[in-house]
DNA sequence: CCATCTGTTATATAGTATGTATAACAGATG
DNA sequence: CATCTGTTATACATACTATATAACAGATGG
């Protein structure tokens, strides 16, 4: 399963797993359809009590990256409707970052780069499994 | 001063006050050597406690957007060098945030056009004032 | 000299968020 | 019916957030 949780991280561990998760769709290493191992088995792998686990699900599942069946448990599905928001998401949030970047002195084409290079790294591995 | 704060939403006091602060440098509302109110007087004019602001404006001096002088209080102060640290900064957060657009099926060009964007409306109003 | 302004620190308190723990429930499976 | 799912309830300890009152050191201007 591979997930990298930093306890001696100041962000919060639901919040970890759920970032580990969407990077790993984003990755490919986990493909639309894949099981999530269930919320006590993910928190015995990684060391985290079972509700930690199923607050980071309930949160991916409210955003659209997995669905639940009461038969197979969580499984990825990501939910593609809706790009208004995911963009609008996007720039509220690159409001801030770009921000940032601008006052520390990073030129727009270092910031363009690094958004090429990071986003043909996942394209190259995701979405062959998405209508 | 035009400090806008969100009191309805989730994102801590001090956190939105920094985020309004550098925003502010981005687009030029503050400018280098501006002097920010006193942590009382900002408290005051927002209505909330000025520990909050204090806290606020110390994380601004220790992530190099303001420094302190006794005599006049926190001014704008942008701190240009590490560019290194601002650029791995920058990835580790455009990693999480690019994954996110991917899976919700934001094309790379919606993503390349936001940010150009943004940054032309940052970069025309910032940096004429910065060595 | 002194009132007044700066940031800063020390305490205290209330409310919320985080993480853990134990337990139980409903639904599906074999 | 035992066993697996997610889910919910409850309780607890700890940390974070925000407020409140108070005080201190340094600088300023009358």
């Amino acid at each position: 399963m591979m997930i990298e949780i930093d306890f001696s991280s100041e962000e919060a561990l639901y919040q970890q797993l759920c970032d580990q998760i969407i990077l790993g769709i984003a990755t490919s290493r986990f493909s639309e359809g894949d099981d999530l191992p269930s919320v006590r088995q993910m928190a015995d792998d990684i060391g985290i009590n079972m509700h930690t686990v199923n607050k980071a699900y309930s949160i991916l599942r409210q955003e659209g990256f997995v669905k639940v069946d009461r038969r197979r448990g969580a499984f990825i599905s990501v939910d593609v409707r809706n790009k208004e928001k995911a963009l609008s998401d996007a720039e509220k949030e690159l409001r801030v970052l770009l921000a940032q970047a601008v006052c520390r002195g990073l030129a727009k084409e270092e910031i363009i780069d690094l958004v090429n290079q990071i986003y043909d790294e996942y394209e190259n591995s995701f979405g062959d499994d998405i209508q």
